[in-house]
DNA sequence: AAATCGGGGTG
DNA sequence: CACCCAGATTT
């Protein structure tokens, strides 16, 4: 029932053209850990036309990814891309693997990108877990809102349970699951109304309990002025195409405590390289 | 199991 | 302003 739902009501998405090189797959995968569709798309298109193989991205220091990235979040993906690209070109002869297992061994690719490139680029039959069938889950089979600790391999086995025996439809239906997740059965005010699983739905029979869920408070041990300021610097950085003296980040992060750790995480991520003279520079 | 890593959009 | 987003990695 929703590989039925999912052939009426899929979004028209980049990466469902036919056609669509699994290059693209690879990259919209990781643009999309943890940053919303609406986001990637634009920025999936600039990165395909700029590298349309592994091996153009390769070519380029890892530096011009990060700024390529933009404002996407977490830019040590855009690293961990760059460097999956070099492994690409190095090890797999410039052609993304088609394999969980090849594709696990990639930097920056976890248990979810790797199912998701091998079932939506390769057309392998593999359960995949992100967030919005994790929510799915939680609520058609096992009966209460997404309240739990994230834990995709919990999930697993419901979804090997439900996978449709055939490749083709075992894709459409991890497709149409986190469609679903994405569209209907969404993290606040679910539309039940109009969801093909409602008469099934375990939550929904159970009369939808812990329908209000009192999460426990996020303890950040970080500062949050700590995280502002890797941005600053960062942010800075990627407008500017020579290096720069670390003098200039005052303006960026005045607090000089703050703006020595801020530059020491970035070095020990990679995010930045140090030169002569006190100077930064993307990688 | 818990913490870290971003930045923008939304109820 | 708290929560959420096609997670991965480290401790």
């Amino acid at each position: 029932m929703v590989v039925d739902w999912f052939a009426v009501h899929a979004r028209d998405l980049p990466w469902r053209r036919p056609g669509f090189p699994a290059w693209g797959t690879l990259v919209s995968e990781f643009m999309l850990q943890q940053t919303p569709v609406i986001r990637v798309i634009p920025r999936l298109d600039e990165w395909l036309t700029r590298w349309p193989e592994p091996a153009d991205l390769a070519a380029e220091p890892a530096g011009e990814a990060v700024r390529a990235w933009q404002s996407l979040g977490y830019p040590r993906r855009a690293l961990n891309l760059h460097a999956c690209a070099v492994a690409i070109t190095e090890r797999f002869g410039g052609a993304v693997p088609n394999d969980v297992e090849a594709l696990l061994s990639l930097p920056g690719v976890g248990d979810y990108t790797a199912r998701a490139v091998a079932v939506f680029a390769f057309g392998s039959r593999h359960p995949v877990v992100d967030t919005n069938i994790r929510r799915v889950i939680a609520r058609a089979v096992d009966g209460h809102p997404d309240a739990s600790t994230p834990n995709p391999k919990r999930d697993l086995p419901a979804m090997t349970a439900l996978l449709p025996a055939d490749d083709s439809a075992a894709a459409r239906f991890n497709a149409g699951m986190m469609e679903l997740g994405a569209l209907v059965c969404t993290a606040r005010s679910p539309k039940c109304e109009i969801c093909p699983l409602a008469h099934v739905c375990a939550w929904r029979t159970a009369g939808y309990p812990d329908r209000e869920i009192t999460r426990k408070p996020k303890q950040k041990k970080y500062e949050g002025s700590d995280r502002q300021a890797r941005g600053a610097i960062l942010k800075l950085l990627r407008a500017t195409a020579h290096p720069v003296a670390g003098t200039r980040f005052a303006e960026a992060v005045p607090d000089p405590a703050q703006r020595g750790r801020a530059i020491t995480g970035l070095l020990t991520d990679g995010l930045i390289v140090a030169s002569a003279d006190d100077e930064f520079t993307l990688p």
